[in-house]
DNA sequence: TATGAATGAGGATTCATTCAT
DNA sequence: TATGAATGAATCCTCATTCAT
């Protein structure tokens, strides 16, 4: 899953336990079916399988094949949003702010490979298979989380931490780079690398990857 | 067009010259419809309408919709490939070789901007639209591009050019960070500043972005 | 509800009282929802909302959807049948007993208007939905009204109640001014008119609405 | 077909042709279909099956199963206001009018039973497999057809044609018998007893069928 | 008996592809 | 080669019915 999973409230009345549970089961099963076919290609029958259920029981959960995929959707970008601004509002350098990030978007996206495929694939192609509204949901999120960056890449350039560049630049390399190493996680060998490989980058960001030691040849 | 067109040959007969010229009005209509409707969504009714011939008369030109498509992609990426790998070839130092490939693409994907959302999204989501085959070729020019880039980048590192990074990482933020400036355009107000966006972007990526004057309050 | 309600016999032990409750509760419940959508439109999940029950109990007192439709009609047929015979057979003129026939079901749809649309509709799609066996039993009852009636006009013929005219024709009048009556009460502005509409239907039917006071200019 | 069929154009480019020719074809199978089964009973393979067309070329004509039928309804609603309000409109007696006007109704409806049956099934049931739009439409067109049928009687005994009836039950006899005489033909043993069939019912309906002659036992 | 989730057959609709003209 | 109608496979969704609790 992409979101660590908070463990099912064990007080609820079976039923409503059992359902919640079956829920998440779809869930599993259309992301990664989504992942794999993506979304065009992945038919309910391929969902059905998978989430062992018949076609016919997805919709006792889920109004369509495109609130499958939205509620999905949804569920991620509210956590990354919160999670996104909650670090940025706190008194901390934005170096730190930023590389926490990383690597929490990082163990993450190890953890949920094809889920970050999907996710940032589909936000690429802009959601093109959502309904307005569920379309400009998701989007307005998205912008808000853009808006609030740059913000913050504003304050830390007025603090003193960021020298004068330009902030939507810096925001743009930064999202380039973070979707760049959600999905291909930069040929790490393995999860415990992230905090070093994030470090590794952070250095290049505020340091420069030019040799300033001796004279290029 | 994404790519600077070549104007069709004119010692070619009028009949080659009027079928090049007819395939290429296809192609155009294409890629309009499927950056606006994405792949899936786009219908083969609404490319004939956008192209003013009739649905039977595209299969004169393509043999399927996939096949427009990865005809598309594959012009595409078979320049790309080519201007890349001439560019690295090239006995010029790192930093000019990739100003020169940011610049010019930037260039492109403002001059196209629908055509550059489509083939990152589509590069993104793995063309999984495509048969296996045709995956495979496009996926190979850029495997092979990936490559090339990673060794251009330890020889820069070998010459004294770089300091010691790990290439991978460069790579991804160089790869991440040129498809998010093909994207958004870092809200840049003209084409005219393409050229000094990429500079700032160089310098941050060479210099890093910490403020090495003052102290951080 | 379209026919008089007979009270639940009170010495039935509870059980059976209370089965027979939720028995009419879900057909009440029914008979709204098919008038409301239509037999076709109708779901399960719609009456058993309005039954207030879950879709399952239903269940245990219908056999199928088709079971819960056969049954309303067919009490209802029943009914009306039985009613219709004792009133023909009885030693009144015709007049009289298609009168009281006329006022009778006019009151019983005006009081359960929806009930009896949805019945004269179904009678005349000729009862689509049902099974071959439910559909010939109802029909048998209608055809041997058909039958009574007609046998009745021709006896108030030789009575000489009625001057010489075709039977069925003025079966057919009955008939088609009867089911109009019933769906639309003839804008009537309240239930006490219907018998004065009534006798006004019958001055017409027996007198003609020809002016023979003047002349038609 | 219910209504006169006009012949195609024979002046029209040969594919105009055909389309139109293909369009009657698959209307008179949907109206077979439909009034054999009922319109939720049909489904689209019976009626590609029976128009000898494949389920998709359907498309190619009416938008859905709903137009299909929409298409069908509407045409003859217009034809048969048209001709109610022109026969309403002309300076002739009442009785004249409406005699032309049974006799008509009965004439189609001899020739095309299904049809008729059908429609009045579908009209009684009020159009709810239609949506709110086109139910609006043809239950517009009956309102009016009404509303002048209303008006036509006021003025019929305004000029003494008939005497004091109240308009609204005179509207119901006449709608109510024509919808009977459409769907059962009051028994005729042909065709050619319609014309006398109709004038009889015009003497029951204008000169009663009490008998004045003798009197009643 | 009551519940409500699970089932799966059935049907409308879409659309890439074919084909007669 | 151009046209546009015909095809039919594919797929989403509905909903009556069943069933475990």
């Amino acid at each position: 899953m992409n979101i660590p999973i908070a463990p099912i409230d064990e007080s609820l009345p079976r039923r409503e336990r059992e359902r919640l549970q079956h829920r998440r089961d779809i869930t599993q099963a259309a992301i990664k079916v989504f992942a794999e076919k993506g979304f065009f290609n992945a038919t309910l029958d391929d969902i059905a399988k998978e989430a062992e259920f018949s076609k016919g029981a997805l919709y006792n959960y889920f109004a369509s094949k495109e609130d499958m995929l939205f509620s999905i959707l949804k569920e991620h970008v509210e956590f990354s949003f919160k999670y996104g601004r909650e670090l940025l509002d706190e008194n901390i350098p934005f170096r730190e702010a930023i590389t926490e990030l990383f690597v929490k978007f990082a163990e993450f996206s190890y953890d949920a490979p094809e889920f970050f495929d999907l996710f940032i694939n589909l936000h690429n192609s802009g959601f093109k298979m959502l309904s307005d509204e569920n379309r400009a949901e998701l989007n307005g999120y998205h912008d808000r989380l853009h808006e609030m960056t740059v913000t913050r890449i504003e304050k830390a350039k007025a603090d003193g931490e960021l020298c004068d560049v330009p902030a939507c630049a810096v925001e743009g390399i930064l999202h380039g780079s973070l979707d760049n190493l959600l999905i291909t996680h930069w040929d790490m060998p393995s999860r415990d690398c992230i905090s070093s490989y994030v470090e590794t980058f952070m250095n290049i960001i505020f340091n420069g990857i030019a040799n300033r030691e001796g004279e290029h040849r």
